[in-house]
DNA sequence: TTTCCAATAT
DNA sequence: AATATTGGAA
């Protein structure tokens, strides 16, 4: 970056190995393209021709690069990142970004988050802790204390798991820290309307016929009895099933 | 203003 | 199928 509009500057800079110039003050107009320089260079489509010559192109206040037209920011996004090259980040898994190129074009893959065993683990430990008519997933987020996970990534979440619609992906066995039981209606003061939000997920009773497989005759009771509790709170408080056609 | 959440998109 | 985004409502 530099205050001056100086073409031979930049020229020199590009020599050297500068992937672009930009001059001061950057606007966030150009910051939004920059990605697409990166993501160029790592797929080597970069032709040294473009360096030295393409230069005093006068571009967005961008010099050295041509992009109008040849790059264009691709707002589609593309498939789903294959989950190969993940990294640990906290406890969460994320996907470096990425990109690919189509038609000559530089385009970003959709990266999603994966909803591993461990993470639902959490997602359900929260749910546990706030019980029936307060789960929203802004306090299940803070709960749940995973670096980069958002809430609207946690809503999507409960959205899946509240029309019981959610499963581990591929492979993966599930098993719980805490069970999560939507606790009996115990309120003395029985003013325990059905909330309208933060109603509970419904997993639990795959989670529960996961555990009984393996259980152990006492802790199998113990299911029964939170089963036939989850049983009666959901024709009680719970939403109708919707039914889908 | 912020957050929810069902519907819809990808 | 799983996750993300949208847009009206609370």
């Amino acid at each position: 970056m530099s205050v001056e509009d100086n073409a031979f500057l930049a020229m020199e800079a590009l020599e050297i190995g500068a992937l672009l110039c930009i001059e001061k003050p950057v606007t966030l107009d150009m910051l939004k393209c920059l990605w697409q320089h990166v993501a160029r260079e790592k797929k080597g489509i970069y032709k040294e021709k473009e360096r030295r010559m393409g230069t005093i192109e006068e571009n967005n206040n961008m010099r050295g690069i041509e992009f109008r037209g040849e790059i264009e920011e691709e707002h589609n996004i593309i498939g789903s990142g294959n989950m190969k090259d993940k990294i640990h980040e906290g406890k969460k898994k994320i996907s470096e970004p990425k990109y690919q190129i189509v038609n000559n074009k530089v385009k970003r893959k959709l990266v999603h988050t994966e909803w591993t065993q461990e993470l639902h683990g959490k997602f359900m430990d929260a749910v546990g802790q706030l019980g029936e008519g307060m789960c929203f997933p802004k306090e299940i987020l803070k709960l749940m204390k995973v670096p980069g996970l958002t809430r609207v990534q946690v809503a999507s979440h409960l959205q899946k798991c509240r029309n019981n619609n959610w499963q581990l992906p591929e492979g993966q066995k599930y098993q719980q820290n805490n069970v999560p039981v939507a606790s009996l209606d115990t309120d003395p003061s029985g003013q325990n309307k059905p909330r309208r939000f933060g109603s509970m997920p419904r997993l639990m009773k795959n989670s529960f016929i996961l555990h009984q497989e393996k259980a152990s005759e006492v802790s199998k009771s113990h299911f029964e009895k939170e089963i036939s509790n989850y049983v009666r709170h959901e024709t009680t408080t719970m939403a109708p099933i919707k039914n889908s056609h």
